[in-house]
DNA sequence: TTAAAATACTACTTAATGGTAGTATTTGCA
DNA sequence: TGCAAATACTACCATTAAGTAGTATTTTAA
């Protein structure tokens, strides 16, 4: 598995949000915290406040903060806002309609694989991730 | 999961050969059957013969064939060999310096899932998929 | 009402992957 | 020995993801 490095960056910029857990964070505050450039992640916090999972104020004193609870926020619903995450569902060999009737051969090998990987995005809310004790932002 | 375009070909056109079973293939003739362009393939199957997954020979009545037993070439060789098959297997979060003993905050959850991963490549051979009913190729 | 401090937008540059074109080399047999 | 039929090599083009630069817009408080 390997995500975009733009849903890498997505991932660790809010589950930080979620750590830190204040009303608002300025793009300056993540910037310094988080090490990506600046132009860099201004663009991606517009792209993630466009589809709702955060809300953007802007002038004076604005900032970004979460539209809603963090444990409605699923690791798949910021891969599928950043990169989609339908490519990561399909078929493992790149047949458009390939399934259980119409496998391709791995089909059967991998079914079992993709369903667990569905399974841990789907079902991880940043919330979960942000109450882990790591060292790493 | 998203395997490189490449690494889709080739296990493609390796798992095509396992199933055939013949002594050697044409690129003409893999062409024809895959649907895959030209020099594409050509380029593929010079870098999987480069690697010794298959042997390649040149001139009149040349062409391809494997190098061992479609028992002993697993999925994550031909991974391995396209584009690499580590990227797969790190952090999720792509920290370099991400173990169990200084976890990111996802690496719990994930190295389960992960491990799913490798196993279903690294066990998975050629010979097993090419025994498989599919009728894609 | 204006200046400061914040985000948004548009457009470009760079790097990696995917794909193509043309030429060179190898091999075997008439 | 030279031609036909195969693969190998080198170099380029196209597309997408990653990253950067500069300008525009919004908001608020003095």
């Amino acid at each position: 598995m390997k995500l975009s490095k733009t849903s890498e960056y997505a991932i660790r910029i809010l589950s930080y949000m979620a750590k830190e857990n204040n009303e608002l964070f300025s793009a300056k505050q993540l910037i310094e915290k988080l090490g990506v450039s600046d132009k860099y992640l201004r663009k991606l916090m517009t792209l993630l406040s466009k589809v709702q999972l955060i809300n953007s104020k802007q002038g004076r004193y604005g900032g970004y903060c979460f539209s809603k609870n963090t444990k409605d926020i699923y690791i798949s619903d910021i891969i599928n806002a950043v990169e989609g995450m339908d490519k990561y569902l399909g078929c493992i060999l790149g047949f458009d309609d390939c399934s259980d009737e119409n496998p391709c051969s791995m089909h059967e090998v991998w079914v079992e694989t993709r369903e667990k990987l569905l399974k841990t995005f789907s079902e991880t809310s940043l919330y979960e991730i942000s109450q882990k004790n790591s060292l790493k932002i």
